[in-house]
DNA sequence: GACGAACGTGAGACATTCCTCAGGTTCGGA
DNA sequence: TCCGAACCTGAGGAATGTCTCACGTTCGTC
């Protein structure tokens, strides 16, 4: 008979959680080599032997702590998405969000861009890129989310951009920057004009939403604003 | 969803054609049957087995005219390409070309839509999704050629727009439709809302470049210039 | 130092898939 | 009707992948 230790329930099946250092450590390696495996190769693709290898250890190891593929994939997702929530948190809690709507813009994109390129398997878990539908939905919620808290910033800064057509907006910019990035992790060569134009298609997009002070009086109703 | 053995794309290899009116018919089956297996399970989750079943045929016959799985998946790209270049041209040859180019815009966005949703397994080709990198690659190409028709419009329409900013702007559209196309397809309840925006945002970007009126030579319309 | 728990290993059980091929069937021209 | 070519079939070869498990090692505690 065999008490399996501290079991705990990763994603449905029950798993040894790491308690010493060493194993700690050994967790942290398989993660890593994951992300550049998955990055890589893709997830069809990556053969957990693979990782096993880049990670320096054996594949008993890695099923010590992940029950199966797909479970160490979303462990990774899960991985990236802390990063990217601290990340924003930065960015959101500084002296960004007293800039004009614009400069938000611009900056929050190339945050966004570099994030991006710099995290080597982030690229592999934020589309659902050669992978199986089961990803894709996962990687749903983080756009969601990241949706939701660009809704902030424009409640704060278009005035003009009815509160019912917010959640739109903010989808459309997510999925435009994400894609567009895509493309650009694509064409390299082509990255830098893209990544310019992005830029200035948001703005012109957004431009109409920021209310400026109008002379004269129009027949058309003024959204409500309040005094900066 | 594991590859056992190499998957080649062998296009020269000696395979049978067909000549017999059955055979032609059968082609025709395995091919409409590995659209919707692909469009349905990705590249690699989908097994010849289940595109054999489908076609209501053995593997081995499948093998009589596709060397291996990513052949049959690029004959299917083809077949998509060819449907899809054919689409356009008519779009394109049409009297659309003498509306302004909002509506040419419009049109062609809701014309792609329309296109995109109709083919099983267009999707499944058109983006690089759930598929190894070789396809991504042959992706590229039609995108590429969609952009450059794209081009010849704005050339013909979008008088301000420098002709050194067309690719980019081109690809801007192409890469932005797709994209949107997807997330639509994903979140069925919000389509036609993305949809919409998606028009709108196209709009507002293209608009500078939209040769109008200006001080001095109003009156003169826009000219439309005739093709090469 | 002793000892149990946690940890690490990797050969191999098991599963799945691509693709082949030998043998049978259908077609079409003579 | 005959016959060769084209066609069709599906069991199985070969390859490769996921995941297990029995055994050996290291750690922490007393």
């Amino acid at each position: 008979m065999k008490t399996r230790a501290p079991i705990v329930d990763t994603d449905g099946a029950p798993r040894r959680v790491p308690t010493q250092e060493r194993a700690k450590k050994r967790v942290e390696r398989i993660i890593d080599a994951a992300s550049h495996v998955f990055a890589e190769q893709g997830f069809e693709a990556a053969t957990m032997e693979a990782i096993a290898a880049r990670a320096e250890t054996s594949i008993g190891s890695i099923y010590q702590f992940f029950p199966n593929k797909l479970t160490l994939f979303n462990a990774l997702a899960r991985h990236y998405h802390e990063k990217l929530r601290a990340f924003f948190d930065l960015l959101l809690s500084g002296p960004l969000l007293d800039q004009p709507w614009a400069d938000i813009l611009d900056a929050g994109i190339d945050a966004f861009a570099f994030f991006h390129e710099q995290e080597p398997g982030f690229r592999a878990v934020w589309v659902g890129l050669q992978v199986t539908p089961e990803v894709i939905i996962e990687g749903e919620a983080i756009n969601r989310e990241f949706a939701k808290r660009i809704e902030t910033v424009l409640e704060a800064k278009l005035l003009d951009l009815p509160a019912t057509m917010r959640p739109v907006v903010a989808t459309m910019m997510v999925e435009i920057l994400t894609a567009m990035l895509i493309v650009s992790a694509r064409r390299p060569a082509e990255a830098k004009a893209l990544m310019t134009e992005t830029k200035a298609l948001l703005r012109r997009y957004l431009a109409p939403y920021e209310a400026r002070a109008r002379k004269g009086s129009e027949g058309r109703r003024r959204a409500v604003r309040s005094p900066r």
